[in-house]
DNA sequence: GCTTTTAAAATGTCAGACATTTAAATGTAA
DNA sequence: TTACATTTAAATGTCTGACATTTTAAAAGC
């Protein structure tokens, strides 16, 4: 890990590289302490400036953590999954926000890895899990829910349906997909007809959930997948029209 | 953005969060030039070192990129797709080396999600992909293949696999749990008789995507995903048994 | 023996300086 | 006029040294 051989990059991004090497790697365990700025300012022979630099881009990644006084330090972080969600939320959101990534693909693909879970969530779904579900459709029904409200449940909804999973690996893999949604369809109008069709669909989920009928929830999530794309192309079609008018 | 309160979090943190929250929510664009350190100093009421140790988090997450030179400075990133997946493979790699994930849950969202594209790869897949998945299982038939280039290999068929859904959002939230599971799987050895074994199951999933067949390549990963586990219990098993010794 | 004080070690922050890189502006010659 | 070389300015990258703040452990005092 010492070593650092004069690169282009900056010293900073090879310091933190070489550091990250050795976490990942597995050379330095969860809650190890790292050398002090100083000495390890002093081993990669540079200032303290830039050995901090370094250590802030691995504390962005959750990689570390840092702790002020006596006998602190940076410390490797054992990084929770609350943490993962989060980093996982911002680069899906970024990515989909940044790249003009079309409606349809981003809905395919987030359907398509929700039925993932399907199977799974229809066989272990706890009875929490299916109060939060039908919790969600009771408000979601309310008429004088704001549109951001309606989306905000929806994404809800959603969670517990892939947490019904029980298996937090995919429940990590699947906050970015569904999190990552929202903006997108934040920008739909729904009526309260479309309401009425949404709460009616995520209803169909809840009871195929609840008899453990994971072919009936599939289904049905294919409908929602379709409905949805057709709500949005009425909203890009009512844009253009504004638009040409 | 300018505002920066008292809180108690570093104030390079602060810094960051603030210009974080300017990017997400649309307020500074892709490829926009942020004020230079100088300005930033001033308008934060820090120092420059401050500033950079804020800007070099952002670089961290590909927030950011930065230029020297006249007319350089740090500008809003375009997150790329492959940029998005490094991070994704990071994040996800220490979360399953960090938490003690067991083997079973993580092969389970791993085959969960990769059976969600499968659909889609069977109806959609290009000569290319069937190609690069047919040269992976010729691969994988060589004898004198380590068993880390052998995972590797594997790793390169799952994410064709993949990758003939033709949805690079769904290819992005996969590369991160196909990758992550790269280093459980090297814990594994693989006799002759088990490779022949994948290598029989890998063909059976091509040829079913071949023949556009969903439901043959689903049924063909979940057989693949119970032998996976057999496998991983039998070392699993061994090593108690040395230990026991 | 318990509490209080003190000291030390570490990160957080600042100020100023210099080095390096890069592109635009300028100048010069064909 | 155009092409090329030179200069220059603006910005990031890095260094040095200092001080502030926080936190813990050890020392001092009762």
């Amino acid at each position: 890990m010492k070593i650092d051989p004069d690169k282009k990059a900056d010293l900073s991004a090879q310091i933190a590289q070489a550091i990250r090497d050795a976490i990942v790697s597995g050379d330095m365990i969860v809650d190890e302490r790292l050398p002090s700025e100083a000495e390890l300012a002093d081993q990669f022979e540079v200032s303290r400036p830039t050995v901090r630099e370094a250590l802030k881009r691995l504390a962005a990644q959750s990689l570390i953590r840092t702790q002020r006084g006596a006998f602190g330090g940076a410390f490797v972080n054992k990084l929770s999954y609350e943490e993962a969600y989060g980093q996982q939320i911002t680069t899906s959101t970024l990515l989909l926000s940044m790249n003009a990534v079309s409606f349809d693909v981003a809905c395919e693909a987030r359907y398509a890895l929700e039925r993932a879970c399907t199977p799974l969530s229809a066989e272990r779904r706890t009875p929490d899990h299916l109060a939060t579900m039908r919790a969600e459709i009771h408000r979601q029904g309310h008429p004088g829910l704001s549109d951001e409200s309606f989306c905000a449940s929806d994404v809800t909804f959603h969670r517990a349906l892939v947490d019904a999973a029980c298996n937090p690996v995919l429940s990590y893999q699947l906050a970015g997909a569904v999190e990552a949604m929202q903006p997108l369809m934040n920008m739909i109008t729904f009526t309260a007809r479309s309401r009425e069709e949404i709460v009616r669909l995520h209803t169909r989920i809840a009871d195929a959930v609840e008899d453990t009928d994971a072919q009936a929830a599939e289904t049905a999530l294919h409908e929602l997948e379709a409905y949805t794309l057709t709500l949005a192309r009425d909203v890009m079609a009512a844009r253009q029209k504004t638009r040409q008018v």
